[in-house]
DNA sequence: GCGGAATGTAGAT
DNA sequence: TCTACCTTCCGCT
């Protein structure tokens, strides 16, 4: 379930379970047996996360090198305590505890798994927008893109050159929270949208992480406030809109609209969120 | 068993 | 704007 949230909560879980110490790494799967064989037993330095990119770094000379992972739209890092288990399935890459105590983690199903340099890292990192998560994240560069953009807003939140982590759920619950239009051209939101919109990002990434989930209905819309009943997708949170097309909006009653949008399915309800 | 969908992106056209 | 790709799961036959 892979927007930035899921990828910096990786990070840190990584980071404790392998963080400092001697790493086994193989590809049950084989389609990373080289890059696997490279760091195998190798120190794990730690795990960094910009956007929905996931770096894991490995001890060595200039930098030490790093697994650059990007789940896609259906990898996971499953992972866990104890020796690993007979692998199942399509694995990519497992990491496991070289000694006591012992854990594991199984990639599966990535848009990338990759050994990159530290150059090649930066390089990565360069090509992308202020990740709300991050505590360099300058929301200034995402504005100087936006406010000069004729491509709809929505379409903008998911360019990860504009800003990182934040995909199609993300994008759809904080238009709504906003009551913004996702048709309107960025050059048309105003510098408080803007302020607003990144600042509310910040939060709810953040809660997003601790979670390990998205949540974004506010209190006052929650199944027990509006006297519903409660409801959880499959993603797990309650939210507004997302994939809720023709149910009734939480807040208004009008049928949530979808139609696709920068090659996603956008959710958004047309009453709460005019012009 | 098959088809479609899924929190994504790169590369071709 | 499109297509390909990575994998799993769910609903339909």
């Amino acid at each position: 379930m892979p927007e930035g949230h899921t990828i910096h909560r990786l990070a840190a879980d990584l980071d404790g379970r392998f963080g400092g110490r001697p790493v086994r790494a193989s590809s049950p799967q084989g389609r990373f047996s080289g890059g696997a064989a490279l760091v195998d037993g190798r120190t794990l330095t730690g795990a960094d996360a910009h956007g929905k990119h996931l770096f894991l770094g490995f001890e060595g000379p200039a930098g030490g090198d790093w697994i650059h992972v990007h789940l896609g739209l259906y990898g996971t890092f499953a992972h866990g305590d104890g020796p690993p288990p007979a692998p199942v399935g399509q694995i990519r890459l497992r990491l496991s505890t070289a000694e006591a105590p012992h854990a594991y983690a199984d990639l599966r199903g990535p848009n990338t798994c990759e050994l990159l340099t530290e150059r090649q890292k930066r390089a990565v990192s360069d090509r992308l927008g202020p990740d709300p998560l991050r505590a360099d994240a300058d929301p200034e560069r995402a504005w100087a893109r936006i406010s000069r953009s004729r491509t709809t807003v929505a379409a903008l939140l998911m360019d990860q050159k504009v800003v990182a982590g934040v995909g199609n759920v993300y994008r759809a619950e904080v238009l709504f929270r906003h009551h913004i239009d996702p048709y309107r051209a960025g050059r048309d939101l105003t510098r408080a949208e803007w302020d607003a919109i990144w600042t509310d990002l910040v939060g709810l990434m953040r809660e997003g992480v601790r979670l390990n989930r998205i949540d974004t209905v506010r209190p006052e819309h929650t199944p027990e406030a509006m006297g519903r009943p409660p409801r959880v997708d499959d993603h797990g949170g309650e939210v507004y809109v997302y994939r809720r097309a023709g149910l009734p909006c939480h807040v208004c009653g009008d049928e949530v609209r979808t139609a696709p949008l920068a090659a996603r399915n956008l959710f958004w309800c047309p009453t709460c969120q005019k012009g």
